[in-house]
DNA sequence: CTATCATATGAATACACAAACATATGAATG
DNA sequence: CATTCATATGTTTGTGTATTCATATGATAG
């Protein structure tokens, strides 16, 4: 074997290494995060329960558009509805959410920190 | 006006928005966890530092597409690199990658462990 | 049971982006 | 300094998907 050669390191790391399928749901779970609009949404959320036509208007979209990625996020179980008449109300399923979005924005303000603290050595 | 109304309700939940640009970075930020590639690379150096045709090598992927991955997940400050002679190893640079992960994984089990029950409870 | 409001769904379009290919940079070795 | 190995980058192509428009469902009131 004449080009470098990683076997050893890679045993190990294959073994901790979850499977192909776990994997991808876990990339498809944070598919759902990567986009504003669910995002916006579900922040929106945080504070209380909102239906459809509430959060059209908060957001300054179709109502279409919303009802589309309301049924995404309902799959994948992170916002709940319930219906009152014709209005549909629609809450976070589940605190994991507020969790990984939290964790998320933390990591920004962290980074834009350390942004800050460059522009300032960069000053000197 | 005889629609429904929901100003009231939005008043509160616009104040607690963050604004456009975060939401924005947030989802960007996610957008990053939400490719299988980005992950697999992400966990495969929970273990250890990888040199690039390592991950290329676990992931059974062309050297040019880990490289390109690599670039994003660097700009995002996921990962960091040294430089040793003609090869390159990359690491984790932040733990905050590890909670974010952590946390979706977490979230993954508790859902599988849902749908378990409601496939027990469809067979009574 | 018809009209209207609230939401959902289907189809079409437009855009973003991952992977592959080709090629460039950059370091070490003889 | 030319060659080879390791990585990076530019470009293209195909695929996925968010949004919009049009329309369907579903619920309530008169």
């Amino acid at each position: 074997m004449n080009k470098h050669d990683h076997t050893d390191v890679l045993i190990n790391v294959k073994r901790e290494l979850p499977g192909d399928e776990v994997l991808c749901d876990l990339s498809d779970l944070f598919k759902i995060f990567g986009d504003t609009t669910r995002v916006k949404i579900l922040y929106s959320l945080f504070e209380s329960e909102l239906c459809v036509c509430a959060i059209a208007e908060l957001l300054g979209m179709n109502q279409s558009a919303i009802s589309h990625q309301l049924r995404i996020l309902k799959d994948e179980n992170l916002v709940a509805n319930r219906r009152s008449g014709k209005t549909v109300y629609y809450y976070l399923a589940d605190d994991h959410v507020r969790t990984i979005i939290s964790m998320g924005y933390e990591h920004l303000t962290e980074k834009r920190e350390t942004v800050k603290k460059e522009a300032l050595q960069a000053d000197e």
